[in-house]
RNA sequence: GGUCCGGUAGCUCAGUUGGAUAGAGCAUCAGCCUUCUAAGCUGAGGGUCAUUGGUUCGAAUCCAAUCCGGAUCACCA
């Protein structure tokens, strides 16, 4: 991949070889853009340079500077400030790197499948007591997004989605809709089925609480009271018949799912989400026994004198942990051993990523000190991207309090935002009702998404509402709206006869417009750190920038306007560039960009 | 208490292996539409980069200590 750095990297490496006589690996030097208030295009840090030039900054920075004007003809000028080589390139050469790089509209993608890595990524896993919340729709975005990123990187990705459909969480949303439920469905009710057995859930939270003060008042303490609620107890009895397969309680449980099924179907297709596989935790929950069983055998595991089976992590800086319970029983973990061995083989990956919020590091670090110990050579490969939790701006979403940001109503009113806008500023006049539609959920989507996406994905974040629906500034729609305007630009273009495609006019540049050049491509780049961080905020950051750029090169510049031939094609092919970059960013960030809005 | 993560403008966030006078957006104030989309552009104010030491030509960035947040350390998932 063309990278503009090392291309200038090798020049100065010659430059300095020729001077003084010493090879210095090429990537060592330190080549960062020239700041806005010194002139130049890139500078080259000198002080690293003075042991083998033996000359004071000023001296050492001049005699590069003067061998790269001299020996290369797209070094234009220089200037040295202090220890800072400021180099100039030619417009020139400006114009064949977009040559280069124009007219390709998969610029800055590898080829599919390229690399021949297999990469598994496991993102949403949802419970199926409760719909989707704010917290998922992070999980969901990024996920989606770094598959995208790893896919243009040349892996071949696999998304996956483990749903957690089992469980004494499940039987309590099943008893309180058998119990107090009088046999409400999502059709007669006309809810969405995940958000009506969240209900129920709720509703047992709430009947369970009432038990509980009861019991207190009969004088149990409070952790009796939770044990012996009567509630609890049928609850537990559910999980046990569940178990059995009784087939009264399997219906129920394959009803109220499919219920929910459908809910997230629509809150995924709202999201624009999809998964190659999707796995279920009632299949699953019980692999990964045998495998601890041979491990015991093996001497990787203990056991202790009730019977249950553990594992001492202590060597990893972790604890104990058990894995099998004396009755025989399996934990999470369990099963989590059991789907990462099972995957491995069935697919022969070469890596797994979770996607799982920061709270479960501890257990991702279980895991793979686990697998180690049982000796399997891939348990490096196993990548926890562990996310942080998104707040609100009075602290943490909290269930019992109803604080909690629903995933659908969060969605719907995003549009909703962007229909009023666009109608306020008379934006969509004389679009049609589907295309206004259309336009309004990709910009309200846009809004959330982005605003999710451009924050660093280690980081906890604040989710203001009244923020998130804010249009302007560094937001989805603002980076839509350049394209947009790009686009308009374009359709005029076409509609007045004017071609543009071909090699770059030689023409005198602005400022801006080499500046558009040279932000488009270091696209790739990004790219490429964006995979190897798994951080789709870089390229929100690197998107945001070049909209800013265009608009500021918008508002100084004529294009269709422009009288000169050479020079209006020269605007309308970086104004296309842009476009694609903008296009390519957006959709590795899960954002559609509208052509007009 | 142990471990991990974080602390940058009033608020939300950037700051790419240590580089020049620390940047954006929001909010506030002041400007720009007979001209290709004003969801745009320009300008102003706003900072002890939590604190204190250290490392060196050079630190928001690396190290140590302290202070303040958060997470985690379940036979929960």
């Amino acid at each position: 991949m063309f990278s503009i750095e090392t291309y200038l990297s090798e020049k100065f490496a010659q430059a300095i070889a020729s001077l003084y006589g010493v090879t210095l690996d090429a990537n060592t030097l330190q080549i960062q853009k020239t700041h806005t208030d010194f002139k130049g295009d890139f500078t080259l840090v000198v002080f690293p340079l003075l042991r083998v030039s033996k000359k004071k900054p000023e001296e050492t920075a001049a005699e590069i500077g003067d061998y790269l004007k001299m020996n290369f003809p797209e070094f234009s000028d220089y200037n040295v400030v202090k220890g800072f080589l400021n180099v100039s390139l030619t417009d020139n050469f400006w114009g064949e790197m977009l040559t280069q790089t124009g007219g390709d509209e998969n610029f800055g993608f590898v080829k599919a499948n390229s690399t021949g890595k297999h990469v598994m990524i496991e993102f949403s896993s949802p419970n199926t007591n409760k719909p989707l919340h704010l917290g998922h729709i992070r999980n969901n975005l990024l996920g989606f997004s770094v598959a995208r990123i790893l896919e243009v990187n040349g892996d071949k990705v696999t998304k996956v989605n483990l749903v957690n459909d089992r469980g004494i969480h499940i039987c309590k949303s099943m008893l309180a809709w058998q119990k107090y439920g009088i046999g409400e469905t999502p059709q007669s009710s006309s809810k969405k089925g995940d958000h009506l057995v969240g209900e129920y859930y709720v509703k047992f939270d709430k009947k369970y609480k009432l038990e509980i003060e009861d019991l207190k008042a009969k004088g149990l303490t409070e952790d009796e009271a939770k044990q012996k609620a009567p509630l609890m107890l049928e609850a537990q009895e559910m999980l046990r018949k569940w178990e059995s397969k009784d087939p009264e309680i399997i219906s129920l449980w394959e009803t109220m799912n499919g219920w929910v099924y459908e809910g997230f179907e629509k809150t995924y297709n709202n999201l624009g989400i999809s998964f190659e596989k999707v796995y279920y935790e009632s299949q699953t929950y019980l692999l990964g026994k045998s495998i601890v069983s041979k491990g015991l055998e093996q001497g990787a595991f203990f056991k202790k004198p009730d019977g249950s089976v553990w594992v001492d992590l202590t060597s990893f800086g972790l604890d104990e942990k058990v894995l099998l319970r004396a009755d025989g029983t399996s934990v999470y973990i369990t099963q989590d051993i059991g789907t990462a061995v099972q995957r491995f083989d069935e697919f022969h990956l070469n890596e797994h990523i979770y996607v799982v919020g920061n709270e479960q590091e501890y257990h991702f670090n279980v895991l793979k000190g686990i697998l180690n110990r049982l000796g399997y050579s891939w348990s490096d490969h196993l990548f926890h991207l562990s996310y942080g939790m998104v707040n609100l701006p009075e602290g943490k979403m909290k269930s019992r309090e109803g604080t909690v940001v629903d995933a659908d109503d969060l969605v719907t009113e995003m549009i909703d935002t962007a229909r009023e806008m666009a109608s306020e500023l008379g934006k969509l006049d004389g679009l049609s009702e589907t295309e206004i539609d259309k336009v309004c959920s990709t910009v309200g989507l846009g809004a959330l998404k982005y605003f999710i996406l451009k924050v660093d994905p280690k980081k906890n974040m604040t989710f203001n509402p009244r923020e998130s629906i804010d249009f302007n500034g560094n937001t989805g729609p603002f980076i839509q709206y350049t394209y947009a305007r790009i686009q308009s630009v374009l359709r005029k273009a076409e509609e007045d006869g004017i071609s543009f495609s071909g090699n770059a006019p030689a023409i005198q540049m602005s400022e801006k417009e080499k500046e558009l050049i040279k932000l488009t491509i270091t696209f790739p780049s990004i790219v490429s750190l964006a995979a190897e961080q798994y951080s789709p905020a870089l390229v929100a950051n690197f998107v945001y920038e070049l909209a800013k750029e265009y608009n500021q090169f918008y508002h100084d510049h004529y294009i269709i306007r422009e009288t000169n031939d050479d020079i209006r094609k020269f605007r309308l092919q970086v104004s296309q560039q842009v476009a694609v970059c903008v296009k390519s960013a957006m959709w590795l960030l899960g954002i559609d960009v509208p052509s007009r809005m």
